[in-house]
DNA sequence: TGCCAACCATCAGCCTGCTGACTAATTTGG
DNA sequence: CCAAATTAGTCAGCAGGCTGATGGTTGGCA
């Protein structure tokens, strides 16, 4: 009998039958896995380059970066453990609400970034520029974050 | 200056700016959390559930499963750990390669599985039904997996 | 036959998500 | 003005990815 939502089969040895959230979550992790690969030399994760990333315009508080990555802010706070540890933020007491850590790029941090920024996935090549995939992504970004980062 | 992706802006602010991959991996964690929360209620997670369907053909060694499931052994292994603690499998040794252990759905995770299987999350509705964004998840998948599990 | 390589599962340890609970600092309100 | 509520960060502990290393079985080949 035909499959209720159609776009998968029940033979469990066949990817094309697995439901969308799973292909989703399996090709995100391939995804990372291989970029984390090509990041290892420079010593780097993903995770930590994201928040670079987020550094980008200036120092922000742990709970600033964590609502602009997306992650809570327990897991940002390790995030940051580890790039502290290798140098490439800086934690400082923000004297103005001593409730705050204020982070921000070291020159390591910001010449990792910079030499990273330019380097390009082979394995990626023509399957992440597609603008239609993008859209897809964000909007589905957009409705599960909303309940939880509504910014 | 434009930007070499075409696709991105270098405002740390903007998620429109950032990589696809990172895109895909938040897209994927976010469903995943949503998914979870679903699941919980039957003491279940999204990697046990996925066991419980690559099962669905027969008893399986874990290293077949942790093929069809793309994912380590030693992922399989523990992830097998949780299912059995909850008594959703049985893992029996074969007698026939005593190396191998095959494992097999009990009848209660024969149950839970079926129970899942007929749910729906409306969170996803109109963003997990789309056959050309499944298809994208699909290259990606055997692109990045062939060098993994060539099967 | 016997031995060694390959295979299966697991242990140990790391990373990054998450929740729940806690402390310290600030803000708010009676 | 002080107590309560809120906010910022962290600790503890779990889940599920991963790598590297280990021990038990098998199987092939000299």
């Amino acid at each position: 009998m035909a499959d209720k939502r159609g776009l998968t089969t029940d033979d469990p040895d066949d990817m094309a039958g697995w439901p969308t959230g799973r292909l989703l979550v399996t090709a995100a992790r391939l995804a990372e896995h291989a970029f984390s690969a090509h990041l290892a030399a420079h010593d780097i994760t993903p995770a930590g380059l994201s928040v670079l990333h987020a550094l980008g315009d200036g120092p922000h508080s742990q709970h600033q970066l964590a609502a602009r990555c997306r992650v809570e802010a327990q897991t940002m706070s390790r995030t940051l453990d580890r790039l502290e540890r290798s140098g490439f933020v800086v934690r400082l007491r923000d004297e103005s609400d001593r409730r705050r850590l204020l982070v921000e790029r070291s020159p390591s941090g910001s010449r990792v970034y910079a030499d990273i920024d330019r380097a390009e996935l082979p394995a990626f090549a023509g399957l992440f520029d597609d603008g239609a995939f993008r859209k897809h992504l964000l909007s589905i970004i957009d409705r599960l974050a909303g309940a939880r980062w509504q910014d």
